[in-house]
This record gives structure tokens, sequence and C-alpha cells, in this order.
DNA sequence: CATTCCTGACGAACAATGTTCTTGACGGAC
DNA sequence: GTCCGTCAAGAACATTGTTCGTCAGGAATG
């Protein structure tokens, strides 16, 4: 097993591997997410790939497809290892529009504490019983509070996407791209002021980002909003 | 130029090209934007590329970058192209509330218009003057209504997204991927009802698009939700 | 009229991606 | 002790976006 093969290109490079290491821990799918995630924390998602996560669990990138079936599977399942952080509070936390703040917080929060998640929000769905179990609690809490079965639904995937949408947001400013950021902002910037009054106006508050104060604002709009527009049962 | 060079791979195939059509249309800007646009049209945002564009000229792909810097500079002008179809009402349309929801409705219609329209609009940003005219006039509307201005800023975006990304799910569900949303379906169907009572009764509202009236009802939920939401002068 | 130069076009090649094929080794079960 | 199935991994494949160097052709210049 270590003779040099012949069908080694060209990089003797020393081997180090295998028995100098604690164990070479078994491959497994929490492993490949744990890895992933690391990966992603550090370099973003765009630097994440098959080669990559191998890489670093000392692998090749074929070895992976044991445990997954997919990139797009295995980002999946990131994000929902992820929102399995989501706090959802006990019912003694207060009233359901408390409750439903706490959880849309720590949505956010857990979105932002991470650099990539945000992203990988409005690019991934899950079904795993991370995801399920924050959809779960989104939807009783609106039901407690009185909003009806079709208004709910739709209401919790507004107040999702919504959030995500801040998150993603955030995660470009802070982490990511100050280029991509920054290019809108010369772009509205650089705006004629005869043409887009408006915009030259508000361009500043377009992009200011306090994200407390914003979600705050956000969480109230969509829910007074929801609690004061009649739903769709004139159907 | 038609002998054949010793480093033409294996592919004889009949030169077709350049003496035999029309004229060999002339490469420019708008040439790259329109043939970019009739492929994801027809193919969707996934079948897109530089190889497949460049095919569609009559062309190699090293020459589209004569005129264009990149390809999500190039998705880019894609969006803003199809975002000048969005029809901006005169103000004798009505009242600032019939115009804003005149707007929107256009933009979710010129998204659904085609295919991959929708998920163009959450992975790209434009500042051309397709998206420029459009966020002018729901600014001005909004601050017409009386809407402030820090609040006018954030309820542009959140409209904006919001619709966007109906506009996504729906062209998910119209054209692209039948599988996902199936795949997402099930796994929503398959769910406990004893852990998860509030998804089980409801998973086929969260799934249910009637475009019209869910897009009614987001309008009538961020309008009214913003009008009887305080801002954050408090600051 | 001849020459120079510059821009647009393009063939070829590069680096990097996700994924699959095939082989090979290990370990438990008959 | 032998077989067998599962996991690991090397190598290769098909495609991707992008760049390099060259080349034609027309405009500007002498």
């Amino acid at each position: 097993m270590f003779f040099p093969s012949p069908s080694m290109k060209n990089k003797p490079e020393k081997i180090i591997s295998r028995r100098a290491r604690p164990a070479k821990a078994p491959l497994s799918v929490e492993a490949i997410v744990t890895a992933a995630l690391e990966i992603m924390a550090r370099e973003g998602l765009d630097g994440l790939g098959m080669r990559k996560i191998a890489a670093a669990l000392d692998t090749g990138p074929a070895s992976l497809y044991v445990y997954v079936d997919d990139l797009d599977s295995l980002l999946s399942l990131m994000l929902d290892r992820a929102l399995l952080k989501v706090t959802v509070p006990a019912p003694s936390r207060g009233d359901w529009r408390k409750r439903l703040s706490i959880i849309l917080f720590s949505y956010t929060k857990v979105l932002m504490s991470m650099r990539g998640l945000g992203q990988l929000t409005l690019t991934t769905v899950s079904t795993g019983p991370g995801a399920m179990r924050m959809l779960e609690a989104i939807l009783a809490l609106l039901r407690e509070g009185g909003v009806g079965d079709d208004r709910a639904a739709w209401a919790a995937d507004t107040l999702l996407l919504q959030f995500s949408a801040i998150a993603a947001e955030q995660d470009a400013h802070r982490h990511h791209a100050p280029i991509v950021i920054g290019s809108v902002k010369q772009a509205l910037e650089a705006l004629p002021a005869e043409t887009y009054p408006n915009i030259h106006a508000l361009w500043e508050k377009l992009l200011a980002g306090s994200p407390r104060v914003r979600i705050r604002w956000t969480l109230d709009v969509l829910i007074n909003g929801a609690l004061s527009t009649p739903g769709s049962e004139s159907k």
C-alpha cells in the first residue's frame, strides 16, 4: 500500500496519513456535514466543494458519495443541521406573539452566526427535522393567535422567506463580498437626481442595515398586516 | 480557412456557416442578451451557459467576452432587459395604492412570463435602467402614501423581495422542476401527524399556489402592515 | 496608393467543477 | 478457512467559465 504506484502523478509528497493520525476518524454523514459546515464558515458558500470537503476529511471526493447523494442534498443536510440550533420557546415564555418573535429572532441569529448560512437558505430547502420543528412551531403559534388556516400557511411562508432574505443580505454585508455591496452602492450613488429623485434621496436607507431594528420592524409589519388583512375565505 | 487544419479534432461536420446565412448578424451586447434570454426561456436558467449562447450566435465562447465582462454581468443585463417590460402607471390611473398594486402585479406577471426569470431575480441584482425605473416609482408611491422615509426604503425592499420570491416559486412550480416540488410535497405529506400536527393539517395550503389570490393578499398584508406599524424614528 | 495599427473574432487551452466507474481491501458471517 | 458485501479511493469523464495568443480586416495615417 505504501509502495509508490506507477500511476502516481508527480507529487511524491510525504505520505503523512493514515497511521500518523489519531485514528483516521471513520467517515459518516455527520462527519461530512460537520466538515462541510466548517469549510463554509471559513471560506463561504462559494469556497465549498466536494473536493475540498473530501480533502478536509483526508480522502477523495468519490468516498463522499457513499454517504451523500449529491452536493445539493449535502447542502440541505447542512442547513438542517444549523436550523436545529433555533430556539423554540416553551409556552411559559409568553403569549403567542412574544414566542413567535423569539423564534424568528433566533432564526436570524442562527443564520447570521455563520458565514454562508444566509445565502444557503435562499438557495436550498430543507425538509429535515430542524426545519420541520421550526415550521411546526410557527404554524402552531399563528393558529393560536387566531390567524385562519389559509392565512397561517401563507404567513409562515412569508415570514420565513423574509427573514431568510434579511439574513442573506446581512451575510453578504458582513462576510462575503464587500465588492458586490460596494458596486450596488456605487451604482445607486451615481444615479442622477433629476431622473431618480426618490432613489437619490433614499438610497442610503436602502442599504442601511441595522439588523435588530429592521428585523423588529419587519416582524411587526408582517404580523400586524396578517392580522388586519382578511383572508381569502370569500373564495 | 476552409482547409482542414491539422488541429481539428475528429468532427468533420459540414461547415454550414458564415456565407449561407442571411448576413451573420453582427455581435453586440443586445444580440447577446437577446440570444441568452431566448435560451433561458427555452431551457431554463440551468441550461444557460456561455458556450450555448455562443453557439446560438454561431460563434465561440471567447467572442462574447468582448462585449460582456462576465456571466454574472450578463445575467444582470438579462434581468434588466426583462424588467423594462414592467408597466409603471401614470398618475391618472388612480391613487397611490392602486398604482402601487399595478406595478407589483405587472412585476410578477413579467417574472412569470418567462421561464427562469423568477429564479434569476433571487440570484442576481440589477442596477440597470429597468430595475431603477421600477424602484424609483415604488419609492415615489410609498412616500406619496405618507409612508416615512425609513419605512419607505424598507418597505420597497420587502415588497420587491417578497414578490420576487413568489414569482420564483411559481417559476419552479410551472416550468422547471416538478421533481423538486414533488419531493417537498412528499416529504411534508409523510410527516407523522403526532409530532407535527399543524404541518400535517396545513401542508397542502403551504404549497397551494393560486398566484393571483396570494399575490393580492401578500400585497395587502405588506401595505397594511407598513401603514399601521410605526417606524424607527425613535432612533 | 501603401503601410501601419487597432479592434473585434476565434481556436485552443487551462483550471476547476460534480459525478461515475472500477478496482481493491477489510471484516464479519457461514 | 473461505466467501461476500460494504466502504474507500484512484482515475477518468464531461462540462463549466475564462484567458491567451493569433489573425483577419478595415480605418487611419504616411
